[in-house]
DNA sequence: AAATCTCCGACTTATTTAGTCGCATATTGA
DNA sequence: TCAATATGCGACTAAATAAGTCGGAGATTT
């Protein structure tokens, strides 16, 4: 239903947290998660994924935590969820190689490969920075979405 | 992981054929799954839902089925993917009201929003009937995507 | 040495998606 | 008229994915 997934949402989540308490050091998997009401264990493997993707560092022992191994201005919001969920593709065979039945005969995986760029655009030109930016939303922003 | 649902391809497939070849009268839910090996009551029930956003208009009896209910150039992708799918979003939760139990934390929910909004834009703008100029993929396409 | 924290994999459960079945109803054509 | 062919609709099962849990190993600081 071209949602993201929670991963990706409490991925993005901290990303955020850290990028606007960067002065503050360190920032443990547990603090994160007890301040945003998510679950350690869930929260400490998707912070693991984004060290392994280099996007954050992580330090060990007493008062260690994580740290964004970049500036928040040069890291998209892309990077962050392909670290999570790898890569995206918005058509329902993942690859190029068909992984439906159908693939041979589907005749609008091709033309949506257009959208699926566009999106990766979008994303990656989003950056961290950007989410800290983003305050909290407005009425009446919330009114023109419902229609 | 940002996918559409095969529902949606199924659809999509459908509504390109029926675009294609809407100089043949109409054409059946069966004959349609069977020249794109989609199971039949599953796509039966997609077309159903297309007929009721009023984007096909079906004709029961001997020698029925569907046909677009207008010029392709004037129904667009996002119309036949809400229609199957219901409202898109690409946060977790789906509508202003949290439905995660971190609603009222998320800080990167009405961000996202935005990203949201410009996939809406990209596939309102692209209609049946470009869906049917797209050939097969060049190979140099191909190549490209792979980066 | 103890406390604290990261790291890792396997596991269970919940939710969503995909596909199936059976029957009702409408329309055409012989 | 009546049988064949089509859509319409709901409930159902199975498969795939997502979400969350558990237990324990290893690193670092105090
Ligand atoms: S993307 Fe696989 S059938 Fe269309
Ligand atoms: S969208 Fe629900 S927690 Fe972020």
């Amino acid at each position: 239903m071209l949602k993201l997934t929670k991963k990706a949402d409490y991925g993005l989540i901290a990303m955020r947290h850290l990028a606007e308490n960067s002065d503050l050091g360190a920032c443990s998997s547990k603090d994160l998660a007890d301040l945003y009401s998510i679950p350690q264990e869930a929260l400490a493997k998707i912070l693991q994924k984004l060290v392994k993707a280099k996007l954050l560092a992580s330090q060990q022992g007493t008062n260690g935590g994580y740290v964004l191994a970049r500036d928040p201005r040069l890291i998209s919001a892309l990077e962050v969820i392909r670290a999570i969920e790898g890569p995206l593709f918005i058509t329902s065979c993942s690859s190029a190689k068909g992984d439906c039945s159908q693939s041979d005969r589907c005749t609008v995986r091709e033309p949506l490969r257009k959208v699926n760029r566009t999106i990766e655009e979008v994303l990656s030109k989003l950056t961290v920075w950007e989410l800290t930016e983003s305050p909290e939303q407005s009425p009446v922003e919330l009114v023109t979405l419902q229609q």
